[in-house]
DNA sequence: CCTACCGATCGGTAGG
DNA sequence: CCTACCGATCGGTAGG
């Protein structure tokens, strides 16, 4: 497997560093991760740590807008492409699973962890996270426009969808010990989403 | 309105701290958020705050703990009770909205600060929400095998209903600017997640 | 409820 | 990559 490029800097010392702070800071939350924390996962003394990088804000900053650089492209190609409004959203639900354990270490920074970026990064991923919502809107707003989806409040079944997905961000351990794959996931989330669970 | 009970202490001045603290840990989380920050949202020095709790972890344990046994013995009661599977389901989400709408400070403590909890107070919260979670899978599980819910995977599907259902957390602010009520959110909820998004 | 103060730890720098 | 070290801030205590 391919170590995961953050950015262009080839320096595999700097990919282990952000590779192991993403866990902590996934674990822990950023604020309760410590610099002496993340030298002592890699092996190396603390202050080590300033020749690979700026300082600890810059790792979150990092991390954060390389996953979500990756959701905002991955659903404006799907917005783009011609298909029907129930496919765009059942490719939006497959891509959002696909980056999500692809990048299990990092995942988890989107449930909370971004409130701690500093400017201009924090209006940076505000501005990301803000088109992804939007395109998001779109495809069920033009879904109801077009007779294919139930004419339910769309800001409201947004929430609900993007918060089920959350899910996926913080469960990586919890299905791998329950054998569930990620295909299950899918299509238990598509026929939930799309039939609903009752029987007739 | 009455200011809520945390615990049976009566000292204005403590559910005052309790509060502010509730609001702090929620938005910069419980790490993040600083003794002096919490004492300068009540308007008092540092030190005055022992004059009513022992420590910032005792403020995390009494709002955590307090709120996960709301929710144990609401859906204990739930479960109980002489009604379908269907209606038990919709019982809980209803609770699950009204919990989280009357205690929106604490709710979003929910998502991430309990891995900031202590012994033995993140055991007995972790048996509460274990607790919690069997429960509700009961409920599935009975609704399949009962002939009203389709034979989903079980786990998956309470995963993805308690993460969407977490959306409301978090949310207090969003659905008060966008004037959502809770009602909204509860039909809305409903109809997804019994009868699907599609139209036919 | 305050002032004065404690040891521990924080992110980060200097210099080699 | 290390050792030595910095000022700032942390949660919390003493004493009144």
């Amino acid at each position: 497997m391919l170590a995961a490029m953050y950015d262009p800097q080839i320096d595999s010392r700097r990919q282990n560093i952000l590779n192991q702070a993403a866990n902590l800071f996934g674990q822990k939350g950023y604020s309760a991760t410590s610099m002496k924390d993340i030298a002592e996962a890699i092996g190396i003394q603390t202050p080590s740590l300033y020749n690979h990088l700026q300082s600890k804000q810059e790792i979150l900053q990092v991390l954060l807008l390389f996953i979500a650089r990756l959701f905002h492209e991955g659903i404006l190609q799907i917005y783009q492409r011609p298909a029907s409004h129930t496919e765009k959203l059942q490719q939006v639900v497959k891509m959002h699973i696909r980056i999500a354990t692809d990048h299990q270490q990092i995942a988890p920074l989107l449930l909370q962890e971004w409130k701690q970026l500093e400017e201009p990064a924090y209006s940076e991923f505000a501005d990301l996270r803000r088109k992804y919502h939007n395109l998001f809107k779109t495809i069920l707003e033009e879904g109801i426009a077009a007779g294919e989806f139930k004419a339910l409040n769309a800001d409201i079944t947004l929430n609900l969808i993007l918060s089920a997905l959350k899910w996926i961000y913080g469960a990586a351990d919890y299905y791998t010990s329950h054998a569930i794959k990620p295909e299950d996931i899918e299509s238990c989330f598509a026929e939930l989403v799309f039939n609903g669970l009752l029987k007739q």
